[in-house]
DNA sequence: TATGAATGAGCTTTCATTCAT
DNA sequence: TATGAATGAAAGCTCATTCAT
């Protein structure tokens, strides 16, 4: 791994348990083992290491999700719904993502950090609008374009309740009464 | 109005437009038209005037939300339920009360302000299970503490993506639907 | 014990054990329990309650010393120099004199500190000369002016590093050897 | 010289004849005509560059003070012991050593001084104990480690008064009879 | 006498950023 | 690429002092 892939894994991490603001690039600097020049060299800014950070992660978790598209191919509507909320659930609770969250949800609520990601947000908003879209536009009963803003903003509350809450946080059972909410309302 | 007051005010807006760690103690100052010296006589420091700015958000948030409990007085508990659904999307959608929603989901995703926050988080938690326990045990079919995280995390994943969308984020519309689903599941 | 001198008090023990620079007068005002006002309306300012104290503290300091005179009459010379040493061996060990003379060195050896107390240290000096000089003048070998200033000077370095050493200095023996020194060289 | 050693060259004179805390950083800065920024780059914070500048006083006065032992080969330990005495006698007199003194009483006197420092004091203590030891342990009426811990204690004693007193200070004199007292004590 | 709110200057320290090497 | 010395602005905070009550 290069000394610049260095630098952007020690920013998630640390941007990710203490928050963009509180972590200064010096504390990058000694966690990736790298100068304060080197950083200077490969990011413009200290914003500019942000965007390139928030990139790097959206496509590793994009990674991860195109293998559920892959894996769709053939089955019924109901199916491919129960495997969407499945693979998002199963990717919450995963220990590897959970920094990327964190990072995620700290991004959305701050509004310096908006500002400076907003374009990237947007674009992210699209795709998942999208990702919904395919499968709820075959479902007659759905609501689509609303549904699709209540699916990702439900599915946003209860990631950030789940990854902010103790240990003992029942997401198995949330996961099952969510499946069971939308399979009635969806009327499948 | 005394000074203390005329810094918190300053402080919960500008903690909840710019965020906490982006507003430093001379912007509050300024807007407050106040001395330095003033704020760290009536704080001890930076963490204990979040701290009592959260404690009086929460004070204003649930002087509001009282009403309910009364008005629901001798009503169904399908119609409470909703009374108490209606209530929340009125309350996230009050101009009055953005910016202290705004302030809240930073608290929430900010690991540091986290922290500072942990206790009164904790107990204002509680205070919300409690509130929907009363309505969700009297119906047979609702899965009470699971139905409960899973309430207010999807409320608290609407209320997110609302404040920090656009103009044209369709509440209404979600709101309608997120009502119907709820009388499905539980079969009111 | 009125509020000034509670203030008064707080405030020797704090000089001496913090030193002058590192105590506030807020630390002073909670230790004595009393108000910044009340500081303020008996002091002119921070200095005059440093040379307040320290006025009071050069009365308590002679008023155990008064003692030594009274019990000198009518001894020999030999006599009145070996109780005047022994005096002021015993008073450097007395606890509850410990915190006035750290008090005193620190005094004398921050410059900002003797600028302000100059006319007091002066003052305070000549007497100590004087109460050497009705001594040696009696002693054909001794070298008066000489003789009086290096006393002092010893007995200040040594009540310094006893001050400011550990709990094993050897004061009882170097008290010995100091005073079998002085008979020596003064051939007595 | 760099720009460390500026800063350091600048914070030993402040120190020396304002006191440490005094002294603060932006005037050192000032009078080395250096950044803030280059203070805190080279020093961890204040007390750290406190100790940097006692070790490196230190250093100076132990330079000095190298010569004495070497010009002592093969002499009487009464020439040995005189040589001593009248090197550091002339050592406290040297006009460009008298910072270095006036800052070393400051730092044994403050309590808050002394704790930063308290380590390097002791190791010094004890290198002056070293350095009376080997001449005293061959007088068979010295009473060594006594005589040791009295010789540090009055020669601090004169200095520190000599140091902090006027013009007219008898130091010369003070020294010849100081250098007598001891011959007549150890029978040289 | 006594209180404590209020001030403003100044302190130590942090930090993003630049630049010579 | 890579380093780290150097900068300067701004941060949080302390503190002596004043003043209305």
């Amino acid at each position: 791994m290069d000394k610049k892939q260095q630098a952007m894994q020690a920013a998630i991490e640390l941007f990710a348990t203490q928050g963009y603001e509180k972590t200064s690039i010096a504390q990058v600097c000694e966690a990736a083992n790298v100068s304060k020049g080197l950083v200077f060299h490969h990011f413009k800014n200290k914003d500019d290491l942000l965007r390139q950070v928030f990139v790097r992660m959206a496509e590793i978790i994009s990674e991860v999700g195109s293998n559920v598209d892959a894996s769709n191919q053939g089955l019924s509507v109901k199916e491919r719904l129960i495997n969407l909320f499945e693979h998002i659930f199963v990717s919450m609770a995963d220990p590897k993502q959970k920094l990327f969250y964190q990072f995620d949800y700290q991004v959305k609520c701050q509004p310096s950090m908006r500002l400076i990601l907003q374009d990237l947000l947007d674009e992210r908003y699209q795709l998942m609008m999208a990702s919904f879209e395919v499968i709820l536009t075959e479902i007659p009963t759905a609501n689509y374009p609303v549904d699709s803003h209540m699916l990702i903003a439900e599915i946003d509350g209860i990631a950030l309740n789940y990854l902010f809450a103790g240990e003992d946080y029942p997401l198995a059972q949330i996961k099952q009464r969510f499946i069971n909410k939308y399979l009635l309302l969806l009327g499948l």
